[in-house]
RNA sequence: GGGCGUUUAGCUCAGUGGCAGAGCGCUAUCUUCACACGAUAUAGGUCGUUGGUUCAAUUCCAACAACGCCCACCA
């Protein structure tokens, strides 16, 4: 008997409990997982097992509706091979995250008054794992209210002693064939995170600043003009430039001119990176505190002259030493004002880099830092596509995704920060290798490179001097070198081992760089094969207003809050019904709603079904029996006569609906999937066919219930918690999870 | 600066070379024995602007505009 109401608060953990014994691999059907069921259509050319790998979130706090979304819709798809009799394996885990849970520990220490320095490097590690141990959990927990159904046995976690062993495996390989290499040079550097950041995990904004003309005196020439708004790193400069194609320079190509304030010769030098249109088409070069400026000083061979240090403090500089950049900004205006070198000042607004994280401005500072040669990979990354090995769907993303590879910088994977996988880098303590680094010939790399061994453990003896007891650097991986061995480093068993490469995984675009793309080259690169044939994107969610969703503008919506007010049911629901291929989802509540409303109409629907059941078993025992045939009548030569006309309609409606939501869920279209479940259930079965069932009923019987229990097999995928209390209101012996997906009638 | 996307009912969005659709909201009626989280009926749109192709354009093409996102970073 069918309960009037469904609580979803009481029926949603009850029914989960009931779930969560089935969800564990425990052995792979060795021919059945994999391309067992032809009619499963793989996309064009592609044969695939049936893995799918959730991309682990953040231990930085709680889930997002982003979160939801991309695991509600894999979910679909695993429930729906599952109930196509296949093992579909879903590898859950979640990410260490450097950068994001430093700073999250960091604040929540800040609110004690203490900072990470006051307690030291190794207790602020252990506060980084409570974190873990303590988000981690709630994280998981947050996925097990949302229905979804991943192999929780698996979880992993990209600081597990394993997954740690295979990022360091992956940086020797890297590095014996020579991908990696370590060079000073500028990086963005965070002065409050004190660590250098990838051009990926800056944020730009624009600021108003002033934008100074100075005159540089060049030997028997006169002036050249320079635009600046950084005049303190004129002490930095070791050439001028000009466009080669600019006639007003033509003749100061390869003279010389005097720094100001410095004194010092520097070359006037030409250079195709410089815009002839902006400022007075000269700019002065500042190698050591522009990435720009440096790329240029390499083409012509100049020194780096390091003048700001990591506290924005002026080092190399003579009388302005340890004065901050900003101090001596002024006074270096006085200087060259004396000296009558300022030819104007403009306001002017610009875009500065500020630290993704933190928000603080970027200093563009030399570090010695650890790169990974991008030439190769970016090829490598760029084929996997081309080749078809790997989808990038919806296409639209596959131009981004060869533009960001067309202009590549090699990859800064070393970060100074302490919560992460320490490099496997070990130094010798009797040579620094550090003499003299500002200057750039032949020596240099050899100095660079002469004081440290690589290597998985401890070297007994330290091979450079033979005498030391070698020390382990303190730097630390970037955590999207990490992830990016995401595909094949959770896989720790020889039976998880086969389980690479993968077919699905799904994100955001905005980690379709930062991610996906390093994925593909690294599964390439480390194992010949990419690592899953498709990359789903999904739309972002941003508020109904079309603005961001951040917890920090208060515009974030929980999906907690959700699930406990409409369920999750609901909220799954909701999510997919907004979801088109579409890059943004404006997200709007009232989808939810609809949702809830849904559940309730099917509810009902079901309990009216089983109602009118009941009577007959009760009228008419016999005439149960007899329709125990019908879905054989429906058959051509079959008795069409105990078929109403109405019978037959739905039953027509219903093998279009099974039909078009089986094509749209394996093209990923959940929405249209869904709107067409909806609208058969609700117009085409309840407001037509069961209406025409009141009365002198002439219909079928065996239909209305055949049609009903098919269509929350379907509805299961989608909803699957209310859908399974009916199941087993329907005495079912079965679960839901684990029945036959329908055919049609 | 380069690229991408969006623009259809009050709101969030489907959709189509030939009477414009859904959900929510609104209005009216109905507590009829599955469901008021319901039923029935109604109102509401020159389908961003301007041109072009076509017998016919909301749909195809071009330009423009607004909004949003990504990439670059010009000192």
């Amino acid at each position: 008997m069918i309960e009037t109401r469904y609580d979803f608060k009481q029926i949603e953990p009850k029914i989960y409990k009931k779930w969560l014994p089935h969800l564990k691999i425990k052995k792979q059907k060795s021919k059945q997982n994999a391309e067992s069921d032809k009619s499963l259509s793989a996309p064009k050319g592609l044969s695939f097992g049936i893995v799918f790998l959730m991309a682990p979130p953040n231990i930085t706090g709680s889930l997002h509706l982003g979160h939801s979304l991309e695991n509600t819709l894999i979910d679909i798809l695993v429930r729906y091979y599952r109930m196509k009799g296949q093992t579909p394996v879903w590898l859950p885990g979640i990410d260490h995250a450097g950068i994001a849970t430093q700073n999250v520990v960091e604040k929540e220490l800040r609110k004690q008054g203490i900072s990470r320095f006051d307690l030291g490097r190794e207790k602020f590690i252990e506060k980084c794992w409570e974190w873990k141990e303590k988000y981690g959990n709630i994280i998981l927990d947050q996925f097990k209210k949302l229905g979804i159904t991943p192999d929780w046995s698996r979880v992993k976690f990209t600081m597990d002693k394993k997954y740690v062993e295979s990022v360091e495996k992956a940086f020797i390989e890297y590095y014996d064939k020579g991908f990696i290499y370590r060079d000073l040079r500028p990086i963005n550097f965070c002065p409050r995170c004190k660590t250098g950041l990838s051009d990926l995990e800056l944020e730009w904004k624009p600021e108003k600043g002033k934008l100074y003309f100075i005159k540089y005196p060049v030997k028997n020439q006169g002036f050249i003009v320079v635009a600046t708004t950084r005049p303190e790193t004129i002490l930095g400069d070791t050439a001028v430039a000009v466009n080669p194609k600019d006639v007003r320079y033509k003749n100061f190509i390869r003279k010389t001119a005097i720094l100001p304030v410095v004194e010092k010769e520097i070359p006037i030098i030409a250079d195709i990176r410089i815009e002839p249109n902006f400022g007075t088409g000269a700019v002065k070069i500042t190698p050591a505190h522009s990435i720009v400026d440096y790329e240029i000083s390499k083409r012509h061979s100049l020194k780096l002259a390091n003048v700001i240090d990591e506290n924005g403090k002026m080092i190399n500089a003579n009388e302005f030493n340890g004065l901050n950049y900003l101090d001596c900004r002024e006074k270096i205006l006085e200087e060259l004002n004396a000296k009558n070198l300022i030819e104007k000042i403009e306001d002017y607004v610009h875009e500065i880099p500020h630290c993704d994280r933190c928000k603080t401005a970027i200093q563009v500072i030399p570090s010695l830092e650890w790169f990974v040669k991008m030439g190769e990979l970016a090829k490598i990354a760029k084929n996997a596509i081309q080749s078809k090995q790997t989808l990038i769907i919806p296409n639209k993303y596959k131009k981004p995704y060869f533009d960001w590879l067309k202009n590549i910088r090699d990859w800064c994977i070393s970060r100074k920060l302490w919560w992460g996988q320490s490099l496997p880098v070990w130094f010798c303590q009797n040579q620094t290798g550090r003499e003299n680094l500002e200057i750039r010939n032949s020596k240099f790399e050899k100095k660079l490179n002469a004081n440290f061994v690589v290597s998985l453990t401890k070297p007994k003896k330290c091979p450079l001097c033979k005498n030391c007891e070698m020390v382990r650097t303190d730097e630390v991986f970037d955590t999207w070198f990490s992830s990016a061995l995401w595909s094949f480093a959770t896989l720790y068993t020889p039976q998880e081992k086969k389980w690479y490469p993968a077919f699905m995984v799904s994100s955001a675009r905005d980690i379709l760089h930062l991610w996906i793309m390093r994925m593909i080259f690294s599964g390439l690169f480390f194992k010949d094969k990419a690592p899953y044939k498709v990359a789903f994107i999904h739309p972002t969610i941003q508020t109904k207003e079309g603005k961001r969703m951040s917890k920090s503008l208060g515009t974030g919506i929980d999906p907690l809050d959700l699930i406990e007010k409409y369920g999750a049911d609901a909220l799954r629901f909701g999510l997919i019904w907004q979801m088109s291929d579409k890059q943004d989802l404006r997200f709007d509540e009232m989808h939810i709603i609809t949702g809830k409303k849904f559940a309730t109409k099917v509810w009902n629907a079901t309990r009216f079904c089983s109602m009118q059941n009941l009577e007959i078993k009760n009228q008419t025992p016999k005439i149960e029996t007899e329709f125990r045939f019908s879905v054989k009548m429906t058959n051509k030569n079959s008795k069409l006569k105990t078929l109403s006309v109405a019978d037959k309609k739905i039953i027509k409606e219903f093998n279009a609906t099974l039909k078009f939501v089986e094509k749209n869920i394996l093209v990923y279209a959940f929405a249209q999937a869904l709107q067409t479940l909806y609208s058969f259930f609700w117009n085409d079965l309840c407001d037509n066919y069961l209406e025409s069932c009141k009365g002198e009923t002439k219909n079928n019987p065996k239909i209305l219930k055949d049609i009903i229990e098919n269509s929350l097999k379907m509805l299961n995928v989608f909803m699957p918690f209310f859908t399974e209390e009916l199941w087993s209101s329907l005495d079912k012996k079965q679960l839901l999870l684990f029945e036959k997906w329908p055919v049609a009638l």
